[in-house]
DNA sequence: ATAACAATGTGAAATAAATAACAATTTATT
DNA sequence: AATAAATTGTTATTTATTTCACATTGTTAT
């Protein structure tokens, strides 16, 4: 009861950064590293030791005075915060490029997120295994959706197919969606969408670099 | 001097939306649509319009009472805002899955960007074109940065790499840095960065779908 | 002409996020 | 044992961003 207010009142960027102090923190704990201070975390990350340790005291972790943070146990309380006790299954919607840099990108990286399915509309790529994952037909989206306990699809398909693949994976009961189509996509508000669009970030990076020169 | 000022204290998240309420206009004008209410452009971003009207309050541009904003004025207008005059060029480092999804979707999308040159260290992709856009050796990196006045480069090559691609980058004098590798590198502050991760994105997600069903 | 409506533009308020400031405490050093 | 140094934890403050509330003003209908 508690916990469940706790986590729905954690910041969003908040939950962004805990991703990825847990990815920092599986490298070090790889290399042996038993504890870490807030300031080498924030180190990695380019922000302030401030803000880790704000971070760790709104999930309710305490580090040791002097020693910092056990690597260990962090890792597996973001674990216990971010990730959900079941493990989530995710597809990805269109086996392009993209998408098959996201497969090779994810397989095997996170064991509470699971990537079992993709999905195509092209009969080259319906039956093959890429990475371990199989590839359907679109047509079965909503079988294998529901036959795979499918929660999160990530959508990969031309811009142009993008309202009718969400509209499809609503339909289908999805409950959550990555948008990496450049069109932004309706869907209800019970359904938790993120979008993002490389232009976008691409733009910003040029505009930041043009009025630097301005000084 | 004023617009200089002003340029640099526009919201981030400002800039984000101008780059995508220009690509939503960009189709619209297409279709011949020559106005556009704030509710409309709001509608298509999932924002509200009130925060569609602030921003275009912030870079001055006034609509029509009733008719609301011409679009074409208003795409020429954000581009006297985020462009740069002279172009920026643009270079992919590491042609791997993910390097050419970039320069797919990229290449044409945008006349003031434009992506003039990609670098890998695998000699099989080294002198190739790819959608007209020409593969150097890693080693010809600096050269190329200013011979071709290459202002902004995209990160895509494998994580253990991450670093010594930034150094390089900042050592040939690049300008601004996408990083889309997982591994978060230190530049300079006179040197903008960017950094994205899918997997952030997709436990962000997973931890919103997780949370809804503890309603 | 006038009233009703529908839109923009914007100061003020609310919300969200980051930073500063510093108390508390452990460890190391003298 | 006392002091200094380093680090965490947290409240208060500041900054950034969004939303509210509403004045203003063309447009349409009567
Ligand atoms: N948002 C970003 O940052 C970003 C970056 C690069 C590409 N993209 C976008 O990602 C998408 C994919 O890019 P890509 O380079 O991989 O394109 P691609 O053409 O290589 O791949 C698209 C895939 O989707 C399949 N497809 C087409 N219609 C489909 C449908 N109705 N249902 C299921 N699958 C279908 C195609 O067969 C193909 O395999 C595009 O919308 C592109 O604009 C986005
Ligand atoms: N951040 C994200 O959202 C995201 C998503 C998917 C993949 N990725 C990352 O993007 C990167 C590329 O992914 P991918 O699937 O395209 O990998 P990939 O292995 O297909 O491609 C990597 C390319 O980089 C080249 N390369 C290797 N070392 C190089 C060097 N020193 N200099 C220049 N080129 C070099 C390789 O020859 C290869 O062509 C990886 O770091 C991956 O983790 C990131």
């Amino acid at each position: 009861m508690k916990i469940e207010r706790d986590l729905k009142n954690l910041p969003h960027k908040t939950i962004e950064r805990l991703s990825q102090y847990r990815r920092a923190l599986l490298i070090c704990h790889e290399q042996g590293q038993t504890h870490i201070y807030s300031h080498e975390i924030a180190k990695i990350q380019h922000i302030t030791a401030v803000q880790v340790r704000r971070d760790l005291m709104l999930i309710g972790y305490s580090g040791t005075l002097r020693k910092g943070y056990n690597v260990k146990d962090l890792i597996d309380l973001i674990g216990e915060i971010i990730d959900s006790k079941r493990g989530i299954n995710v597809a990805i919607i269109g086996i392009g490029n993209l998408g098959r840099a996201l497969i090779n990108y994810f397989v095997g990286k996170r064991s509470h997120l699971e990537i079992v399915a993709s999905f195509d509309i092209n009969p080259d790529k319906i039956g093959n295994i890429m990475s371990g994952v199989p590839c359907y037909s679109i047509d079965e989206l909503a079988d294998k959706i529901h036959e795979l306990h499918i929660e999160v699809a990530i959508m990969t398909v031309p811009a142009d197919f993008a309202t009718q693949t969400a509209d499809a994976l609503v339909a289908a009961g999805i409950k959550g969606i990555l948008n990496y189509t450049p069109k932004p996509v309706n869907v209800p508000e019970t359904i938790y969408l993120e979008e993002y669009d490389m232009i976008t970030s691409l733009e910003k990076v040029a505009f930041y670099v043009k009025i630097q020169d301005l000084n």
